[in-house]
DNA sequence: TCGCAGTTGAAAATCATTTGCATCTAGCCT
DNA sequence: AGGCTAGATGCAAATGATTTTCAACTGCGA
């Protein structure tokens, strides 16, 4: 029930594609200005709607940016993760840290506050950007 | 230079004092809510503004909600620190974590990145809202 | 008290994102 | 191979947050 089923369209494969080579976090205008250049027939609307619903299946990571815009990235694992991202380039790698999580959870119960979650995101410049 | 001269108006004093009263990340809307319900006589285009000023004069901490509206907060402390935020209330601790910041460093110099920085927030419900 | 730079408010302008709706199309059915 | 229909798409209009425009207003130093 409610769950509608769905198709594979030319225009969602090329919004994955897109995303698979961009390799770090996009907006849905960069990938929209990256799928027109490589001549693909698509609309903005449809980025949108294609990078809600892999968020939502949870194949691609959000984030915001400093401005409030979404941000999205392919992402290899489905586990919770960290990303050190690249503020040049945009490049982005995945981290895994029980360090953290172990410490938002100590954190939170010293403060009495239950049903923790977290958002920790490391930016900085990448090697090959800093030259 | 290029410098303007700052002037004290009961319009920005209204909403330091606002911001002072919630104690929590509340968005623009939300002190103009609350500053309009007070009998304040300002508009929200001034609220925007005031708090815009006082996030670059670096008074006030701003964070984004998941929706991607900015939410402010007035902070004790200028210096980098984190915050557990209650997700009904608003309600926020502040926190200091060498562990954290330790961690970005060591994390960002395994993989070749400079100039790190980061954002780590601790998103739960407090005491108080747990019921 | 004057003058004016800095401030304010209302409305218009932006920007990112979503939605309405009429038109397509993938893919199962025959 | 042709149809049928739920799902998908695109354009344009709608939203919502935030910014800008600009004319009217007000601290505050001279």
């Amino acid at each position: 029930m409610g769950e509608t089923k769905k198709r594979s369209t030319q225009q969602r494969e090329a919004v994955a594609r897109a995303l698979e080579g961009a390799g770090g976090f996009r907006s849905a205008q960069d990938l929209f200005d990256a799928l027109r250049n490589d001549g693909a027939k698509i609309s903005l609307t449809t980025v949108y709607r294609t990078l809600q619903y892999l968020a939502d299946e949870g194949s691609v990571d959000v984030l915001r940016s400093k401005e409030g815009e979404a941000i999205f990235r392919r992402c290899a694992s489905s586990e919770h993760h960290h990303h050190l991202v690249c503020r040049e380039c945009g490049a982005a790698v995945e981290i895994e840290s029980a360090e953290v999580e172990d410490w938002a959870e100590r954190v939170a119960e010293r403060h009495g506050f239950t049903s923790v979650d977290h958002l920790a995101e490391l930016y900085g410049v990448c090697r090959k950007c800093a030259n």
